[in-house]
Formats: C-alpha cells, structure tokens, sequence
RNA sequence: GCCGAAAUAGCACAAUUGGUAGUGCAACUGAUUUGUAAUCAGUAGGUUGUAGGUUCAAGUCCUAUUUUCGGCACCA
C-alpha cells in the first residue's frame, strides 16, 4: 500500500506497487501525456518503473531540466535505431548527452560523411513519428551477453565486460533496435520534435589515442522546434564573432603557410597587441615585479639539467651550430633562474618577481592549431617568483587578485577556475608534490573561490590553478595560471639558492604566474568578446575625422594633429567620397568616435560627434571632446554592458 | 599526431555528365565635391594550394604533399 508524496505535499494511496505513469494518470490524463520519467526520492527513474514502498515522487515532463536531458539522451538511441537501419554493419560504442545535444560513437567500415547526416536525421524523425513506445527490460548477465554477441556490438560486450559486479543490464527495446543503457528514457519517441545532426568528427574508443578511432556522430536536440531554431540562430551569431573572421575583417593579423600556427600581426593588431601588453606592464610596476629579457635559443644541457629536455623535447625546436645543440625555449623559467643566480640572494631580498613578457615557442601537433587560441609562438605574460615556503599563501594570493582585477579590466567576469594536480610524468618526490598541492589549494580555499579538480592536469614540475575564459561559440581555453615549483630550484635542476637568517644556503620556492596567460590567446578572447567592438582604451583606431568634401581637408588634418598630440590613435578620412560611404567603412571597421567635418563645423570651429551604433553625441569643440574621449578610455572595459553596439 | 572535409582574383563566392574559369566588393583610371551605413562609368586582375598522373581535353577524375576547418588525443 504504497503511499506516495507529491512536490506539493500531497499524498496519494495506492493499493498496489505503481509507475510514475500510472501515478501521472491518477492525477490526470494531461499530465500522463506529459510524462517523460520520475524522480523517485531523488533518484531518477523511467516513467514505468514501479515502486511499492512509501515515497516521494516528482513527475518530469519535457519542461523539466531533467526532462530535456532524457530527451537528449533518447535522442542518441534514436540515432542509433535510424543508424543500424541504414548501415546495419555498424557497431554502436557510447551515445552520451552533452551540453545542447548528444552524440554516439560508432564503428564502421563505411565513412559517414557529412551529407549522410540529413539521411539519418531524416530517417530519426520517420521513426519518432511513429510514436512507438520504448520497452525498458531489466536483463541477466548471460542474455545480455548473448543477445550483444548475436548482434555483434562487440563495444557493447567490452563495457559489459568492463562491469564485472553488474549481475543485470537495462536493456532498452526502440522496435528492432535494442540499446544498454542505465537510463532513464523516454516512454514514446513521439516527444522528440526538434533534432538537428550537426556534424561528424573523429574520436578515439574511450578517449584513448593507441585504440581505435570511431567516428563520432553529433546532434543537438530541443523540447521544440522554435528552441532549435534559436539555437542555430545563436550559433550562426556566435560564428560572426570568430576571431579569425574578425582578425581578416578588420586587418588585425594573418596566418601563412609558412608559419603554421605563428601568427602575422598588422599594424592594427599590434597597436592591440601593444595596448593589452603596456597595461599588463603598468600592473607589473605596481605590483613590484621586475621585467627582464632572455635569449630565445639556449643550450641543450640546460634544458637537459632543468628537465625540460626529458619530458618536453617532443614540442621543442631545435637547431644546432658549430657542433652545438641548441633548443629554442618553450618556457621563460629557466632564463629567470639564471638572472636570479646572477648574484648571492638574501632572505632579505625574497620574493624577487622577475617578470618577462617572454615569446616562447612549443612544436605544437599539427591537429591542434586553431586561430590565436593555440599557436606554435606566443608570448606569455610571465613571472616567476622566488619566495620562501611561509611566503607561498601572500605570493599567490596576490597573484590571484591580480587575476581578477585585470580580467575585470578586460571586461570578463565569466571566469573558470580549475586546480590541477600531479601528472603521471612529472619531477619531484611525492612528497614534495604532496606540500605543493596542499598549499596551492588550501590558499584557493582561502581565497574562497568557487574551482573544479582536474586530477592529474599538472604541469610536470608542480601543481596549478588555471583560470579559464570562454570563446564565442563555447569552446573553453585556459588564459591564466599559477603553479607552484619546488623542483626546478633545487641543487640537481637549475640549483637556484639563497642565504637564510641561519646562514645556510636553501632553495628557494617558484611560482610561475601568468595573467593573461599567452598575449595571442588573449587577443583572441578579447576579438570574440567584443566582436570586434572594442571599448575605446583597446580600440586599435579610436576616432576617424571624415571630411565631407576636399575644401575641408586642411581643416580635418590640423584637428586630426591635435588629437594625435593629446595621445589618442586617429585617422583622417580624405578621399574623394561621399560621407555616407565613409560612415558606413568606418562603421564596419567597428570605430568607437567618427568626427564628421563640414561647412558648418569649420565655421564654428567644432566638429561633429557620431559614436559607435549611430548615436550622434551632437557638435562639440576639441576641449569637450578631448573630455568626453579621456573619460572612455578611463573607463577601460570594466563596465561591459556600455560598450557602445 | 589520428579521423573526416575543404583549398578557385586582395576578400566573399559561382563554374551542368571532364569541354573557352565567371559575379560582387576591393584595386586602378576618369567624371562627380558630396551632410551621417554603398555616386556613376571604364580598366586591369588567375599556371584553380603545390608536385605528379589519367585523358584529345582536368578547377572537375587518380596519387602524393602542404595548409586550413570540425572533432579526438595532446596542451608545461
């Protein structure tokens, strides 16, 4: 006699074991419709599953978050119904569901191509149309077994196998097609209305690179066909901000063949480039850093001695000379190390920061190139801090502010912050990686900041924090980080010692700190989350005079000149066009100020303001606008919901 | 690196079953001297990523290669 509480409190009595189906049609018909699947005391749980004890139970529909997510996750069985019609020599592996959408994994001779997808999304929406419902059965262990054998999923074996404690598998029966899963599912695929196969990739079987690679089939899915249809939208949106696009657009870098993964930087882009670098420089200064500059080629030995050459050779250049090798640096600490061994160190003289905006270059695999965001050569905003281990919790605690403060500059405040622990290749004994993660993370506990774990993700000197920023479509990518060393200091590395109050010799502790992480990936993000509409202090040309006609050129180059002297970056539009024209380029070129100079203006020694989105702030002389444009750049990006559209 | 796809004028894109490589913008020349998102006319621009091959004939088919794109693995 199972009772059963309701989200609202209310309680229903049943004379017999019930489903949440049959509970839904206990309430009503409508409801019953709706159901998708239950949340049984918490746990979730297929709409026909019965339940004979005391509970409380909610009722999913496709409305609920849960709800949406089933659908998803039925999805990806939908695609495998629709797939095995279709090809019925593939192999199904895992279909999982993740954000937007799902995807599933299989094996198969024939390459899928992209063209394919419309065939198979189409052949998913006959099926769902069909309304047929979807038999869940709890199976053995043997039969399970065997009814995979007989339909050769040999993946479905290999996870089967990989449970050895399970004594029975959920079986979920889509007509001919049966799929393993723990479910739950949906009822009826009619719920099913909005699907969209996006595009098929590569993928390892179980993310591992010596197995077999899959193909890997994704689709996104929503409760109804206007939630897709925005999605698209968005996306299609989301696509204008690519900062490759944007980057060509807007003349501010180029890629080449001859450089793969190393970027081009116009002139535009570099005074970008430059903007982001002086400011990071400017927090440098008052946050008692000293910048320096080391060589790009060093010796092999030393890289050898620091480690480097053994865990990192495979992403490093080399070149050789007169019978010596030399390796081109994929980092800037063991330069700072030898300007910190340069003289004796007291413990008066902890921390030293020694900051360098340092280009480094790492052979990275051909695959993973993309845009700015992951290049062969970039610059870091680096520094690496020498401190004693009672000033570990201050240095990074700094650091952290540091992270924040800049990042709010810039505009973001959508931050990712990720702690990383000991690799399987790595320096140091475990029990010099077991202080380093404990006081890397009790300050990240301290510092109260909300973090996920990435066990294992460490550099393979020490563990880091990394904060990371997002692109426009999503795609997430780390920018900064602070790893603790107590390796790379030590007498059999690059020996790095200073002179205790004992007057003993001891190593000194490394933090390696980045803000922005590297200045291209940076820029990169920065592209992406302005659209290229970047707040005037970023702006790489700020203000554009256009002249309406030649008479009043002359006019518009001594107002440009006057700009110029005053520090702001101008251009003078004195073609032979019409305003209008000139507007419009401008306009696309994203420019926060167009002055417009004409007649009128040089009669009253003014000019006339249109800010960025077309808002015409009206004629003013050059001290008002000197004014106002001083006031904007002050602004920097902090308040990002008055970047001018 | 792995799987799949793509590469045509400075840029964005066309080019039937293999049959004379085009359009728009940009550039250049001329006219126009212009008031807040495109003035008009004309001219020029290409070994179709590179290297081979098949064919009477290749942008199109085949092979190799480079780069790019989407993922995967990697990411100090």
């Amino acid at each position: 006699m199972p009772v059963i509480t309701l989200p609202d409190g209310s309680k229903r009595e049943f004379s017999a074991a019930v489903s949440v189906m049959e509970l839904a049609q206990d309430i009503g018909a409508g409801l019953a419709k709706a159901t998708i699947a239950g949340r049984v005391d918490g746990n979730l749980v297929d709409a026909s599953e019965k339940n004979s004890v005391d509970a409380t139970v909610q009722i999913i529909t496709i409305k609920d978050e849960d709800g949406l997510h089933i659908m998803r996750h039925s999805c990806a069985h939908l695609l495998g119904h629709a797939l095995k019609q279709l090809y019925p020599d593939a192999k199904m592996a895992i279909g999982p569901v993740i954000d937007n959408g799902f995807y599933y994994d299989i094996d198969s001779e024939i390459a899928i191509s992209e063209e394919d997808l419309a065939k198979i999304e189409k052949r998913m929406l006959e099926l769902a149309q069909t309304k047929y419902q979807v038999v869940k059965k709890i199976t053995p262990r043997a039969e399970a077994i065997q009814i995979f054998t007989a339909r050769k999923e040999d993946y479905k074996l290999e996870l089967i196998a990989d449970m050895p404690a399970e004594t029975e598998f959920g079986l979920y029966y889509h007509q001919e097609y049966i799929d393993m899963c723990r479910g739950p599912h949906l009822p009826n695929m009619s719920f099913i209305k909005a699907l969209k196969l996006t595009h098929v990739a590569g993928a390892y079987w179980r993310g591992d690179c010596s197995k077999k690679m899959l193909q890997r089939i994704y689709g996104v899915s929503f409760a109804s066909k206007q939630g897709l249809k925005d999605y698209l939208l968005m996306m299609e949106e989301a696509e204008k901000r690519d900062h490759r696009k944007l980057g060509k657009l807007l003349g501010l870098y180029h890629f080449d063949e001859v450089a793969p993964g190393m970027a081009f930087w116009h002139t535009k882009g570099t005074t970008l480039y430059q903007v982001v670098e002086n400011y990071m420089r400017e927090q440098l200064a008052q946050s008692d850093y000293e910048e320096v500059r080391t060589p790009l080629v060093m010796d092999r030995a030393m890289w050898e001695k620091s480690g480097h050459w053994d865990k990192f050779k495979d992403n490093m250049f080399t070149t050789e000379t007169e019978n010596r090798d030399y390796a081109v640096k994929p980092m800037n600490c063991p330069g700072h190390i030898q300007i910190y061994n340069q003289h004796l160190r007291s413990y008066r003289d902890l921390p030293v920061r020694i900051a360098e905006f340092g280009l480094v270059h790492r052979n990275e695999p051909s695959g993973t190139l993309h845009g700015l965001m992951r290049v062969r050569a970039f610059t870091q905003d680096d520094a690496h801090i020498f401190c004693t281990q009672a000033q570990i919790k201050t240095e990074v605690q700094a650091c952290i502010d540091l992270v924040y403060s800049t990042y709010a500059d810039f505009g973001f405040d959508n931050i990712q912050v990720k702690f990383s622990t000991r690799p399987k290749v790595r320096v140091g004994s475990d029990a010099v990686w077991d202080l380093a993660e404990s006081a890397l993370e009790e300050t990240l506990k301290d510092a109260k900041l909300d973090y996920s774990l990435l066990p294992g993700e460490g550099a393979f000197y020490g563990p880091k924090i990394e904060f990371q920023l997002k692109d426009c479509i999503g795609r997430v990518w780390q920018c900064g980080t602070i790893q603790l060393d107590f390796s790379m200091t030590q007498a059999e590395r690059l020996n790095a010692v200073y002179i205790g109050s004992d007057n003993e010799k001891h190593h000194p502790v490394m933090i390696h700190r980045a803000i922005l992480g590297s200045l291209e990936r940076f820029v990169g993000i920065l592209v992406e989350h302005y659209e290229g509409k970047f707040p005037t202090w970023l702006a790489p040309t700020q203000i554009v005079l256009a002249s309406i006609a030649g008479v009043h050129n002359e006019f518009v180059q001594q107002f440009a000149k006057k700009l110029k002297k005053s520090g702001f970056r101008v251009e003078s539009d004195l073609r032979n066009e019409k305003v209008g024209f000139k507007i419009r380029e401008h306009t696309l070129q994203r420019v926060p100020y167009i002055l417009v100079i004409g007649d009128q203006e040089i009669e009253n020694g003014t000019v006339n303001v249109r800010a960025r989105g077309g808002v015409n702030l009206g004629s003013m002389n050059f001290e008002d606008l000197s004014r106002l444009l001083l006031n904007d750049v002050s602004k920097l990006g902090r308040v990002v919901t008055q970047v001018p559209v």
